[in-house]
Order: structure tokens, then C-alpha cells, then sequence
DNA sequence: TATTGTTATACTCTATAACTATA
DNA sequence: TATAGTTATAGAGTATAACAATA
């Protein structure tokens, strides 16, 4: 009986992708950031200023959609649009004292909620999680296909 | 210095989380289901028919949220909805053939690309996933805070 | 009266197509 | 003409509140 090579083993990893991001999402707080507003605020935090378009394509979404995520993001006041004095046409979005602190208040939440998930599993469950962490960091850096 | 216990772990865990969830939505076939569509079509699949508020509670959305997923889901074909012979204020929910083979043919491209980028890493990072899976299946299927 | 589900309404998030402004 | 961004429009997906039907 052949074993086949790397094909089958995506299956079950996928399907346990799609159930951790159900706990993500169920994980929520009701009113608070989209998954891709809080990454990309999380991304001007980490890299600084970026233009529109960049972030678009780092978020993966379309110019239109970024702008209007921006939009969003701007009437709420976690980032500003500034110009850039070196070219006319590109807008700069930076982020705001205040949209520090909504990720301040975001991560605490979610890791005090996270924490008392795991709190749930045997010692070895979480030590098999830590261990994947670096690698599971390595897979979604990889560029998916465009 | 002291190192704290359980709670500083969960921040660098949410965070991969988020971006493993970055990889998946932007791995997603543009006209594609939703994660929650196929995410409700699988549970379809694994446990038979189910009542709506039944998956409203298990998918973690609301009765209504579950009434119009259930009505796009009719509407393309991928699920029935039936009448509950005992009780006449019931729906239960019945995925079609056609919700089959839609659930058949996502699996194998998600597979696919999955598995291309899984060639990216190293034999003791996709080592560290796999043994790292069935813990994540064990966090994911704790009941989130209600 | 309580439960099951739907309808009404509103907002976020996304897309494609058409447009404006700058280079 | 090409690039950066916005506006227009449409649809999925979500929520809360109000409603209808059945138990």
C-alpha cells in the first residue's frame, strides 16, 4: 500500500486552519475591529507609514476595498491620511495615538480570552501549539498566490 | 525579572492566528463560499440535517445571520430546507448533492494550494504543524465564551 | 407564554467598473 | 499614456428589533 507524499496531508491541515479561524471569529468581540482592519492597523504599527496601494496589496483586498477601509478607519479616528509632499497623487496612512491604543486594548483582550482557552488543554496540547508557532509564522509569510 | 505564567504566551499566539488567517482569506477562491458557509456546509456534511438555530448556536452567529446564509445557500442549491414532521415551527436543513460536490471541489483546491505552499518550508516546520494539529482541533472545540 | 423562524433595517466588507488627478 | 486613488454600485455577511406561526 503506497503512501502517497505531501497531497494528503494538506487536507486535515486545512480543515484545522478553518476551525481555528471559527474560534477567531466566534472569539470577536462583538463591536470591535475586522480581522483585516486590525492587521492592517497592526502593520502600520509594526512598519510605519504606507501608502494606499501598498497596503492593498499586503492585506491582499483591492485598492477600492483599502480605501474604504481607510475611510472607515479614518472617521473613527485610529489613522490619518497624509499627502505625500513628493508625489501628488499618493496618500500616506498613518496610524494614530488612538489607533495604538485600540490595539493596546485589542491584544489584551484577546489574549485574556485566549489564555483562558488554553487554560482548557492538557500541558502537552500547549506545548505542541508553541512549538508550531515559529513555523505557522513561516507559512502565512509565504506569498500566497496572487 | 520575573517570568510571568500563562498569560504572556497568548499574545504571540493570537497574533499567529491572525496571520495564518490572513493566509487563509487570501488563499480563498474569489467566488468562492465564505469560511462560515463552509464551514455550516461541513458540519451539514459530518452530522446530518440539522435545525437552524441549531447551527445558528454552533456556528456562532444569529438566528437570523443562519436564516439568510440558509436562504443563499437554497438559492445557489447547496442546501434544502425541510419541514420537521413533530414539530411544526422547525427547519431543518439538508445539504444537496450539489452542496457535496461544491464541499468536494473546495477541499482539492484548498489542498492544492496548501500543499504548494507547505513545499516552501522546511521538513521540521511542516513536522512542527502536524504534531501540533490535533491540539488545535482539541482548542478549537472548546465552547468559546458565549 | 415560550420557542422557532422570518422580515425589516442598517452597517461593514468586499468586488468590478467608471471616473479624476497627477506624473 | 500610465499610475494613484476615489466614487458608484452591487452583493455577502452580520447585527438588533419587531413580527408571525406553532407549541
Amino acid at each position: 500500500m503506497p503512501v502517497r507524499s505531501a497531497e494528503p496531508k494538506a487536507v486535515p491541515i486545512a480543515e484545522t486552519f478553518e476551525r481555528v479561524f471559527g474560534l477567531l471569529r466566534r472569539a470577536l468581540p462583538p463591536d470591535d475591529l475586522s480581522l483585516t482592519a486590525a492587521s492592517t492597523l497592526h502593520r502600520l504599527e509594526q512598519h510605519g507609514d504606507r501608502r494606499l496601494t501598498e497596503l492593498a496589496g499586503l492585506e491582499g483586498v483591492t485598492q477600492p476595498a483599502m480605501t474604504q477601509l481607510v475611510s472607515r478607519l479614518e472617521r473613527s479616528g485610529l489613522v490619518v491620511r497624509r499627502a505625500d509632499p513628493l508625489d501628488g497623487r499618493v496618500v500616506l496612512v498613518q496610524i494614530t495615538p488612538d489607533g495604538l491604543g485600540v490595539l493596546r486594548r485589542r491584544r489584551a483582550i484577546r489574549a485574556a480570552r485566549l489564555t483562558s482557552l488554553l487554560a482548557g488543554l492538557s500541558e502537552a496540547d500547549r506545548s505542541a501549539i508553541t512549538a508550531a508557532l515559529p513555523a505557522l509564522d513561516r507559512l502565512a509569510g509565504l506569498a500566497p498566490p496572487p
